[in-house]
DNA sequence: GGTGCTAAGATACGCCTCGTATGTAAACGG
DNA sequence: CCGTTTACATACGAGGCGTATCTTAGCACC
C-alpha cells in the first residue's frame, strides 16, 4: 500500500501543488500566496516545490498549463455543437467569455498570468486557442462565408473582443444582463467580418 | 533660491518619485522594481515614498493616473483630426493600438496595473477613455449610422479588439507589417456595427 | 537479497524588500 | 519669535524567496 511507484508518487505531489497553486493563485493573487503556506496547506515543505518547478513562476506555469489545456477542451465542445462554422466560431467566442467569468480564470490567466510571465501569446497553449479560432476563419474566409481579412488578425481581434467584454462582465453588477448586451453587441460586431 | 515655497517643492519630489517609477516600473516591471533602489536613484529614501503615497501600490496608481491623461489627451487628438464621428471613431481606435505599442504603456497599463490594482474599467481614467469612445458610439447610433446596440458593449468590444491587436502586434517580429493587417482588419470588423 | 547510486523532499541559512514606528529639521501661522 | 505641523530620513521587525546542505527511500545491477 505505502509501497507506490516512484513516477506515482511524483506525480501525486505535483498535482497536490498545482491544486493548492489554483486554490492560492486564484483567491489571493499570485504575489500575495506565500510558498510556505501554500505547500504546507498539502502537508509539504518548499522544498518538494523548488525540486518539482523551480521557483514560484514554475509553479504558476504549471497551472496555466493546465488550465489552458481544459480552456481549449471547453472550446472544442462548443464549437463542436454548432450548426455550421459560422455558428461556431460565435459559439467558440460567447464559451471564451463565460469561461472569462469565473474567478479562477480571470485572475490567473487574464490578470496574474500575463503580468507575471509576460505576453499571453507566447505562452503555447493560449496560442493553441488562438490556432482554433485561426483555423475556422481561414476556413470561412476561404468559402467565401467572410472577407479575405488576415486570419490570424481577425482570430486576435475576436478573441481580443471577447477578452475584455469578459473582464466588464466580471466586474459588472448585474453579470447577467450585462452578459446579454455584450454577446448581442458581439454577434452584430462579428458580422462585420462577413463578405 | 533655495527659499521655494513648501507646495512646490513636495511637488517637485512627488514628479521625481513618478518619473523614476515610470521608469523603473516599464523597464523591470512592478514587482522586481525595489522602493530602496527607485528612491534612492532620485536622491530620495523610502520615507518620502510612504509619505505622499502611502505605500507601494499608491505609487503605481499615481503612475498611471499620470500615463492615463496622456493617453486620454492623444485619443481626443486623434478624434478631432477626423474628417467625421465615424472616422473619429475608427481614428482614436487606432491610436489606441498604436499607443499600447509603447514598451511603458503596455508594461504599466496593460500588464501590471490590472494584476495589481484590478480591473481597469474600476480606474476612472481608463474609464475617461472609454467613455469618451462611448459617447461618440452613442452619437453615431443616434444619427443612424450605427445599429442600435448598446453604446457601452460597443465601446468595450472595439477597444478589447483594439488592445490585443497592440499586444500581439508588440510581440511580432515585423510589427509594421502586422500593425497594417491588424488595422485592415480592425476597420472590417468595426463595419459591423454600421446599419 | 544486498549494495551503491540517484532522486525526492525536508531543514537551515542569508538576502532582500516591504511597511511602520520613531526621530529631526525646516516651513508655516500667529 | 516660538509652538506646531509637515516633509522626509533613519531604524527596526517581519516575511518571503531562493539556495545549499542533509536525510531518506526507491531503483538498478550484480
Amino acid at each position: 500500500m505505502a509501497a507506490k511507484r516512484r513516477a506515482q508518487m511524483v506525480e501525486e505531489t505535483r498535482a497536490k501543488l498545482i491544486r493548492a497553486a489554483r486554490e492560492a493563485f486564484s483567491s489571493k493573487g499570485y504575489s500575495a500566496s506565500s510558498m510556505d503556506d501554500l505547500t504546507a496547506a498539502v502537508g509539504l515543505t518548499r522544498g518538494a516545490l523548488y525540486h518539482n518547478f523551480g521557483d514560484k513562476k514554475g509553479l504558476l506555469q504549471a497551472v496555466i498549463d493546465q488550465i489552458d489545456g481544459e480552456m481549449l477542451e471547453r472550446m472544442r465542445i462548443a464549437q463542436e455543437h454548432a450548426a455550421n462554422p459560422w455558428e461556431g466560431l460565435l459559439q467558440e467566442s460567447v464559451a471564451y467569455i463565460e469561461m472569462a467569468l469565473e474567478p479562477e480564470i480571470q485572475r490567473i490567466m487574464l490578470l496574474d498570468g500575463p503580468a507575471v510571465l509576460g505576453d499571453p501569446s507566447q505562452w503555447p497553449n493560449q496560442t493553441a486557442c488562438l490556432r482554433r479560432t485561426e483555423s475556422i476563419v481561414r476556413e470561412l474566409i476561404d468559402d467565401g462565408t467572410l472577407k479575405p481579412v488576415d486570419a490570424e488578425a481577425a482570430a486576435r481581434l475576436l478573441n481580443g473582443a471577447a477578452l475584455n467584454a469578459a473582464l466588464w462582465i466580471a466586474a459588472a453588477d448585474d453579470p447577467r444582463a450585462v452578459l446579454k448586451k455584450a454577446v448581442d453587441a458581439f454577434l452584430e460586431l462579428a458580422t462585420g467580418l462577413r463578405r
